[in-house]
DNA sequence: TTTTCTGCAAACGATTTGCATACAC
DNA sequence: GTGTATGCAAATCGTTTGCAGAAAA
């Protein structure tokens, strides 16, 4: 149960919350503590949050499950997926090297999303940090094009 | 003018319509000669193109651009660029293999897109493309982290 | 002629915002 | 106490859809 995730624990969100100003809510820590609980899940969106607040009896409204998501993105905590499906989802910001890093096929067809694993990019990631300035703290990749369905439907 | 693009041309435009059963109508002439007119713009967003018909006195209607760009896409003529700002953005799919691929970098604090070139994926693609049968006719990269400004800023 | 496409306006759905109250510090 | 955060409802904004007329094939 433990060594795999130094998922955040409360004591982080504390801390990360407090030494940007912010303030260390229930809600916030409530709605951090669903995607700990739902690790496996990957990607999920502000409702998908909602229901499963409301599936808890919380009172959380939705706005606020906005405003945290984007405070905790912000953050580095949570890290935005798009799939261009019309809403943005969220994960945990994994931040171990070691640990996997899932990629997306993208049907322009159908649209149907394949998830791929790869570590290819660490190499890459450090040129651009020593060029830019940029501290990077996660990466997307996607790639589309055809799946083999509609491939061969055409 | 005719050495660095084989941008998409009147008859391609056509011969990849009729291909998929799609008329070839010329709005959607109109809207993909935007595309190659202002190829120097990176992705432009269905406002972005509204708003170049109107100036042109071209009397296409939004819902047309938005259909128009929905199908070039998906014949693989334009690709989406998401920037998780809200909309959409499409960009001409240079299908030259020696054709710089611009990327991203996001800024998870001030929201700032910076683009830098790479062409590291190839191979990647290529092994994908083997192991899934997804035919990938593009890739995006985006790189989420702080922008030097806001690192000096914490 | 037949089917697909367009333009308009209305509908939609995700996200944001204003504001009064409640709460963290 | 003081300023930030929350919850609610209304507003916003990008995008989609229904439909009648127009235009490709």
């Amino acid at each position: 149960m433990s060594e795999n995730h130094q998922l955040f624990g409360t004591e982080d969100l504390r801390g990360k919350l407090s030494e940007h100003g912010y303030k260390n809510t229930p809600q916030r820590k409530e709605i951090l503590q669903i995607f700990v609980d739902h690790s496996d899940y990957h990607h999920m969106s502000a409702e998908d949050i909602y229901k499963i607040l409301r599936e808890n009896k919380s009172e959380i409204g939705l706005a606020t499950v906005y405003r945290s998501l984007d405070l905790l993105s912000e953050l580095g905590i949570l890290v935005q997926v798009d799939f261009g499906d019309g809403c943005t989802r969220y994960e945990l910001n994994n931040t171990d090297p070691k640990a996997h890093r899932h990629h997306h096929l993208i049907c322009i067809k159908c649209k149907k999303v394949i998830e791929f694993e790869e570590d290819l990019l660490d190499e890459l990631e450090e040129d651009i940090a020593e060029k830019s300035g940029f501290q990077i703290l996660n990466h997307e990749v996607k790639f589309f094009g055809y799946c083999s369905e509609c491939r061969a439907e055409m």
